[in-house]
DNA sequence: TTGTAGGCGTTATCAA
DNA sequence: TTGATAACGCCTACAA
């Protein structure tokens, strides 16, 4: 139903338009040192002949890839972590950005060092530089990497031992910003949903301890209940918790999908929201603001954020030193956390 | 605060090793034409030196790419449109097949024809393979680029006239099951949400159409809406389209996410869901079944596609001929539609 | 078991 | 304005 391209050269273009390779290779990059017609000539042949440059041969000589991977070290099998609007947005960004630059994009899900070949640091230098899409659980393997090879940049929990180039939100912010909103509008114990094991999240979780300190209030662990990012496990997850009720009347959620998974659970057991329990979210997702209730929540620049990110990452390959960046997070009022202050009338 | 990799070549690491370059080359394949002791002296010191092998370099002698490019032919400038869950699904899944058989991504959102070079019918035989997820506008243009280039699958509406591989749910099916199941509600006039310039989506207006004509329902134009996949657009193209209630009763959405911006205007206009009006979706997102009320919606095989558009393509690859398929459908009922169905109690 | 030589398709340097 | 020629980094006969 189709057929290969029929791998047509400049040697064969050249043959057919009785001059060298060279020529021809001249012609076809719009180098100023061809005759114009000889140039007319040659493109018109090569039209003809279907003739599609070679870019690996291409990108050899000139000592480059114009190719950045990035990067979703995301577990397998967890597809439907991927699903996650955010990363979606962000790997759009990422495409567009890059390919402002000139770049393509090369998606992995998993770590070039899961790939490694006898004998090689890790399997092939296919691109110029890498970028992590978050560094879950593999932070000191990025950092070995970043030390050893490609120019890296990554998305994720910025720290201050960091020894590549980290760009992130504001998560401790971010988690302030949550607890406190529900805090002063009066509610007393607030649960965290979220998986601390991710540096992220635990940066979030930090926050709301902060938070709740400052308020004199002593951290309920049974109120901090570790809940993955996929919707549907989150649901499971927060099924037995939603019976924990009354005990909490407020909820920060780690990310919004798994605030939805939360509320869903809370409806089903006929607890309102925010009537009873007050719920913030995180990400700021495109939907978050067209479910029922509309759902208050701590927006991440994930544009801005993905655009930082391609910046650094060029000024890396140029050989510029380049520092990490925190985010700042914004809290977006919407109606799952108070109707007192979210619908004034 | 990285630095590029230092450039080890196989060159290098035969010169520290005192053997030839293809003795490296060979202990690095895994050769078994090397002694041991070599290799293994040979594996040590490429380790050392961090010697990671030039993928290009490799496939260029090897005459191969190991790389499929996978285009999601979306209009720039609407990043919204590619956070559809859909297309998240679709990637996550193709990446996956894809690597299973040892084939790298590259990521693209706009045609190869767009980034013409002079004299090149495309920039680049980059890849030894295409995947298009989504047709959009340009059918004919892809098949012209299928016709002269490289092997093809897409994902999209099937039709008969197709002459490249194309991988698609049963459109047709789907419209008409979801359109089906309002009227058998009793029902009497839908309208339908969707961009009919998209031939997935005009397959399930043609489905819808073909259940009120079995109906002897005439059709309303009134109540065909074009609307964007956009959650935001969505949002603002639906909201006068709301004020015609109650010249309908039933909505048959083309996506979730339109479905869901619907239902948000709907209830922000005092109008009940499924009380006064039906609401089916199309795709069954992760998050359709989270949300109040849960959607009642047209499921769409992606895993299932995505492997499937993989297999063939290989397959293709491989010098076979590989014929269309249409996936089924299925209808999830849940809350969207009628409590008398989807509430038994 | 190892080395030599030629080639993969392109670009760049140097002559002509 | 054009054409040899030598890279680019790796692979693979063929020879030793």
């Amino acid at each position: 139903m189709a057929r290969r391209s029929s791998e047509v050269t400049m040697g064969d273009i050249a043959r057919m338009a009785n001059v060298s390779e060279s020529t021809v290779s001249r012609a076809l990059s719009g180098s100023t040192l061809v005759a114009e017609k000889t140039r007319d000539r040659i493109l018109e042949i090569a039209r003809n002949a279907d003739f599609a440059i070679n870019e690996q041969a291409r990108n050899l000589a000139l000592r480059q890839t114009r190719t950045i991977e990035v990067i979703f070290p995301i577990e397998r099998g967890t597809l439907q972590q991927v699903s996650d609007p955010f990363f979606v947005d962000m790997l759009a960004v990422l495409t567009d950005e890059l390919g402002k630059h000139g770049y393509d994009v090369l998606m992995s899900r998993s770590p070039p060092w899961d790939e490694e070949r006898p004998g090689c640091a890790f399997l092939g230098a296919r691109a110029d530089g890498v970028i992590f899409v978050g560094q879950g659980r593999h932070r000191s393997a990025i950092r070995d990497f970043a030390r050893r090879h490609a120019s890296v940049v990554a998305w994720g929990a910025v720290s201050a031992d960091d020894d590549y180039c980290v760009i992130g939100s504001d998560n401790v912010g971010g988690g302030r910003l949550a607890t406190e909103h529900m805090l002063k509008l009066g509610r007393k114990r607030i649960a965290f949903l979220g998986d601390t094991d991710l540096p992220e999240m635990r940066q979030r979780f930090e926050g709301y301890k902060q938070v709740l300190a400052s308020y004199d209030i002593p951290l309920d662990e049974d109120l901090v209940i570790h809940t993955p990012f996929d919707i549907e496990k989150a649901r499971e997850v927060t099924k037995p918790f939603v019976e924990l009720f009354p005990r909490y009347d407020g909820i920060f959620a780690c990310s919004d999908m798994i605030a939805m998974a939360a509320i869903a659970n809370l409806r089903q057991a006929g607890i309102a929201v925010p009537d009873d329990v007050s719920v913030v979210g995180f990400d700021d997702i495109p939907s978050s603001a067209h479910v029922s209730p509309p759902i208050t929540t701590v927006h991440q620049r994930i544009r801005h954020g993905g655009k930082v990110m391609v910046e650094k990452l060029i000024g890396i390959l140029g050989g510029e030193a380049q520092e990490p960046e925190i985010l700042k997070t914004e809290l977006i009022i919407r109606q799952s956390c108070g109707a007192r202050v979210a619908t004034p009338s």
